[in-house]
DNA sequence: TTTTATTTACTAGTATGCAAGTATGCAATA
DNA sequence: TATTGCATACTTGCATACTAGTAAATAAAA
């Protein structure tokens, strides 16, 4: 592995194991099929294994990480199922929220929306297809807030990291272009107040999110559970 | 703690000291605020302190325990908000689910259906209101499963888990008849081959099913995080 | 009596040693 | 050459010792 965490050893390091193991997973440094060892990760962090273990153990609730007994701990490969469902999840709920949030947007919503629509944009002029990953995530994340369900869409953070992982791998094989057209037009549909048509603009939307799977699925076959 | 798990040493202990402890919280026998002790909990079991703080970590990630360094382990209070989320996420899931399904039910799983309601009824009869919790979730998860969205429901599961310790609380408030009149309504809709009419009554169904949420947080806050 | 220190008995966090299972390379054998 | 047996070096699971922090009871002081 590359990097080093920066452990605070005035705090617990467990904790701080798992963040940064987390973080290096969904970025793909860790890619899946990996191997990792408590020894050695106890070794490159400079604590025991213990607090490696306990990372370990919640990497392996999120569904992160996957423990073989007596044999080493690997790193999960991605199941297409599992990526299915969580798009499936997120399809149900945001167009759920969405059509809550179009009998009650108001401007300032509205226009805080067309300005992260204009970030996006900007993103897309550069290039920059890891930063219009987060703009992508703050803009539905803000929705959700302006919904009112803030706690929903932390639940949603859970289920998407898979679909996370694989929009690491994928960042350059996506249409930005397409993706921020379809954010204004979701966004279109709050500003008629017509929840029928943002509801529809957002299922558009996340169903196309996974357009390209079958294909990397196919390309690098290596990523995914069989 | 009243029972005793047991535990096949031939066997990971920490897992089966997870499940014990899961089970016993689910159903309310280790009620929300309880103080535990890994040192009490690892005696009781006949094992050393470390399994059992793997379990609770697991626990923890489950947003059923809460470790409060050099303080204890408490099982974690109820959030309003996380159940209402929970509810939200379900019906948005389970009424997409329940339209995909109406295009396509057969007879034999409307055989099927029907005859779960069956079994519903004989436990309203003899009031057997645990047997009834465990058929509604048998019957809610037929459903997703006949969608061809098996993955989908084991996710559900987990956000469920919030939602059922509370059924077991209020196990006896339910008007359960009202409940199998509404199953009753879900396969009428499937029946007839109607998504809309199928979608509506099981929005009904998962919005009513928290109804008496309010009344139970007033009558026993010491449940609830404030 | 009230307040402040101090002791004592807890808690979880971490390090470490040992046990048991697994993979791998090498040597002996067919 | 191909196969088997075994030594060795791993792996994780568990038990235990020790640390540091917390809380509450107790003793000392005002």
């Amino acid at each position: 592995m590359s990097m080093q965490p920066n452990i605070d050893f005035t705090l617990s390091t467990a904790p701080q194991v798992y963040e940064w193991l987390r973080d290096a997973i969904l970025r793909g440094e860790l890619p899946p099929g990996s191997r990792l060892s408590e020894t050695e990760i106890a070794n490159q962090v400079g604590v025991s294994r213990q607090p490696v273990r306990e990372a370990f153990i919640r990497l392996t609730s999120d569904g992160l990480a996957e423990v073989r007994p007596q044999r080493g701990t690997y790193i999960r490969r991605i199941s297409v199922s599992a990526v299915l469902s969580a798009r499936l999840i997120r399809e149900a709920v945001e167009s759920d929220l969405i059509r809550m949030l179009a009998e009650q947007a108001d401007d300032r919503l509205l226009a805080r929306l067309d300005q992260e629509i204009e970030e996006q944009s900007v993103a897309v002029a550069r290039n920059d297809a890891e930063t219009f990953v987060r703009l992508d995530d703050r803009f539905h994340r803000l929705l959700a807030v302006a919904a009112g369900q803030e706690a929903v869409w932390e639940v949603l953070e859970g289920l998407k990291s898979q679909m996370n992982r694989l929009r690491y791998i994928t960042a350059r094989t996506f249409d930005i272009q397409k993706l921020i057209g379809q954010h204004a037009e979701i966004v279109e549909g709050l500003r008629n107040h017509d929840p029928a048509l943002a509801e529809q603009a957002m299922r558009r939307h996340l169903r196309e999110l996974l357009n390209d799977l079958p294909e990397i699925s196919r390309s690098r076959p290596e990523l995914f559970i069989p």
